[in-house]
DNA sequence: ATTACTATATACCGAGTAA
DNA sequence: TTTACTCGGTATATAGTAA
């Protein structure tokens, strides 16, 4: 379906076009796909119809970048061939245990949430996250996550102050169920926090350090 | 090119086909993609006849696995997304630790500038900088930095002296949380001073000449 | 139920060319 | 130089059907 476009918005995208408008004539992108300038000029018509890039057609050259539902089916695509490569279903992420802010906790004794937890996820979460800093070497993986998918826990209001939607996805640590929680208007960041029945320092007996694998179950 | 053929090939393998036969009719194999049994056909003996898959033919179901050449072409596809992935949020900086002039321990000793990192980095900074002289091939990467985005630390005057605004970026140095900062009025330089809570050179064990490299959050 | 042939319909590409 | 028409040739897809 939308196979004959990610060809064209990859190499967009790795232009440089996934940041920023970039100047690219027809003829350069039909080189780099191996296409006429005329059927690169179609492509270019039909991206831009399909909402997949902006375009900004000055009088010389035309500056090209990717709309977010362009992006968004590149990371798909990218989240695909994790898929494939990294495990079947699972992505497994690394990272050291440390001691949060204590936001976590504060978020998962709110009672709305809590109700949305145990209905989508199926079990009663401890008043409290485990909270993991990521290794660099899968913070994209980390960042494929908060993009999209996942089980969306829906926010709400109480006295005034507006609480978001949470994202999670099923995961385990050890063969424990739990499951990683993403705050959608989350900032960026390397620390990912963990939601589970149990109080996972003291059944697993973690201590700050310690390193830890997540396997976060794509669904 | 191969464009048609990485469909297909993605679905057998997400369906086990990267590491055995797996069973699969053409009509399966159509219904994934969105074509008809008779195209899906097609497409696997064209998948044959390049060398993408094996094939085992039996009498009531065919069993597809891939080759290593067909292996081959999706990871290279895969590798491709990493690229534009990895770069998308992050920009990753080299160079060398080297002894800078006393100017980022003058700078971040300010306590307009202290309050102002305290507040919007997050963190207190400790009284010195660490200089880093860009690699040549990063240098790009710093000046697109420089040209615009990031934290804006605003500067001031006191006894008549004009501390000009100071850019920032938060940044990581080997899973430490700091922030690269960059004088607005700076001419052009290849060295990056970086502000951290810590003494970066003391908790890392740095020294002059030391190859370091450096993750810039884009936001 | 399969896989895969043939014949026909459709989509795609690129040469020529206009603006 | 650009971008992007039209048009004719070719490649690709499907319906019908055989094995």
């Amino acid at each position: 379906m939308n196979d004959k476009f990610v060809g064209a918005l990859r190499i967009i995208a790795l232009m440089g076009g996934i940041h920023d408008y970039i100047a690219i004539s027809s003829r350069e992108l039909g080189d780099m796909l191996g296409m006429s300038q005329q059927s690169a000029s179609k492509r270019i018509l039909e991206l831009l119809d399909k909402g997949f890039i902006h375009r900004d057609l000055g009088a010389r050259r035309q500056r090209i970048k990717l709309t977010d539902k362009g992006t968004d089916l590149l990371r798909k695509e990218y989240l695909e061939y994790q898929k494939i490569f990294e495990m079947r279903d699972y992505l497994l992420i690394r990272g050291i245990v440390i001691t949060g802010m204590g936001e976590g906790q504060y978020y998962v004794t709110q009672s709305s949430y809590q109700e949305q937890f145990t209905e989508k996820l199926g079990f009663e979460p401890y008043d409290g996250t485990l909270n993991i800093r990521v290794t660099p070497s899968d913070q994209s993986k980390l960042d494929s996550l908060r993009r999209g998918g996942g089980i969306v826990i829906k926010g709400f209001e109480k006295n005034g102050r507006t609480f978001g939607d949470v994202r999670c996805y099923p995961a385990r640590i050890q063969s424990i169920d739990c499951a990683i929680a993403i705050p959608s208007r989350s900032h960026y960041s390397d620390v990912m926090e963990i939601v589970c029945r149990y109080h996972l320092r003291r059944t697993l007996g973690l201590k700050d350090g310690d390193m830890v694998e997540v396997r976060v179950s794509l669904l």
